[in-house]
DNA sequence: GCACTGAGTATGTATATACATAATCGCAGG
DNA sequence: CCTGCGATTATGTATATACATACTCAGTGC
């Protein structure tokens, strides 16, 4: 009985809508008559409201009244951690390679789903994760040096160049694509796979504001990595 | 000018922390310097200062203040849309074959990871989505009776399952598994692909409650599809 | 120097009130 | 029957006020 009011009222109607008591598109008692319902004044149901409003579960027309929302399609909170945690994670030894590394400008051969200028100067990494010695994933990324000039003496030989970019570089905005594809005989030797054996794609683009931060593609071993997600709508 | 004062105060405040200007830790000024700075009273205010921390942006305690939260490492909302909605999105025909229904228990050939128990009685759907009559996407699913008994007279041969659902019942939570994966002969065939070509697999499993409503896997062609995600920290 | 206590304070919750806004409904007129 | 306009009304925003709560900090006593 301790809990607060707007929380036990939140609770009541969030379980009404759960429940499927209040099914989508149904119109749920106004304002005025939850009011009563409870017993506590309107501007306390409307915070509820409001904020019910906020996280999608009703919709809200002016003089119509409140409406228990569709389901959202399907959105979810995917989370891609750093690499090492990830593979520390899973109780295996990280280690990662070096391959390349680069400081030229932006040419043709650059995917320009980068979107970063021809001509601009970036720092190009190539780098080979491990995961108890054996590949596990292949990275290729594109550091805009305009936006992040520290990169040119970070030494991405002790810390690989995602894990140095999130403990140094704030960032306000980023775009993923994920994909699946048959590894080339290149990466597949590179990842010690059979060639055309299935990896994952993960293409993201990560912006300060106006500027492109960085382009990475990571492709992983299919058949040793796996995104998981889990979520409340 | 005339955007809601709250509006402006919560773009003020925003722009400030992801900016930089006020990093990670800082203490934000109190409730009654803001009153005092953008000329309102502690309600409108503390309005705001509730929502951002809501969304994770502050935290707040009491006596001591509210401050800036740390960044979350990588967290995305990605987007997974219904496939009809998203084939029509792209300007192609949707269409979707029911290659096979049957009501059953679960058996030992059912993957673990649905969490549906042995013998539990479910509605075992294939399913074949197609983009301008091509193969696009191969779909395996499972609907719990016991938790979704309507699904038993649903018509599945007009409607997709996972559209259905997604109209029809309402989720508390869901987790997600994306991997990539080589076409065995059966399903190289289905999706019309070359076999061993790489596809993009998407399964799902949904909650209501405690009780686990469906499990499904999706496969897609890796060449014509792709997850995608706009997000912001 | 340390533990405890109490005062002070920022946030948390709730109410009553007021006016703005936008969408719907019904009615009048064509 | 259809259109347009105005009255109605539920929500949206903002204020002033009040008291509860939990945390910090300073000061007291040992």
């Amino acid at each position: 009985m301790s809990a607060p009011l707007k929380e036990r009222i939140r609770a009541d109607l969030e379980a009404r809508i759960l429940s499927g008591e209040w099914p989508p598109g149904y119109r749920i008692p106004f304002e005025s008559e939850l009011t009563d319902l409870y017993g506590c004044s309107r501007m306390t149901v409307n915070k509820v409201l409001a904020g019910l409003a906020e996280s999608g579960l009703i919709q809200r027309r002016r003089r119509a009244g409140s409406f228990v929302a569709q389901p959202a399609l399907q959105s979810a909170v995917l989370r891609i951690p750093d690499i090492p945690h990830e593979v520390e994670a899973r109780g295996e030894h990280y280690d990662f390679e070096l391959v390349a590394r680069e400081r030229r400008g932006i040419g043709p051969k650059d995917p320009p789903a980068s979107g970063l200028a021809p001509g601009e100067p970036v720092l190009a990494l190539t780098c080979r994760h491990l995961a108890d010695g054996r590949p596990f994933a292949w990275e290729e990324r594109l550091i805009s040096l305009a936006t992040v000039p520290a990169a040119a003496e970070a030494d991405f030989s002790a810390v690989p160049p995602g894990t140095w970019l999130l403990r140094h570089v704030p960032w306000t905005e980023a775009e993923h694509r994920i994909t699946a594809l048959n590894a080339s005989p290149a990466l597949a030797e590179s990842l010690d796979l059979p060639p055309g054996g299935a990896c994952l794609s993960v293409a993201r683009r990560t912006w300060r504001g106006d500027g492109t931060l960085t382009y990475v593609q990571q492709v992983f071993r299919g058949d040793l990595y796996s995104l998981g997600a889990r979520f409340a709508p």
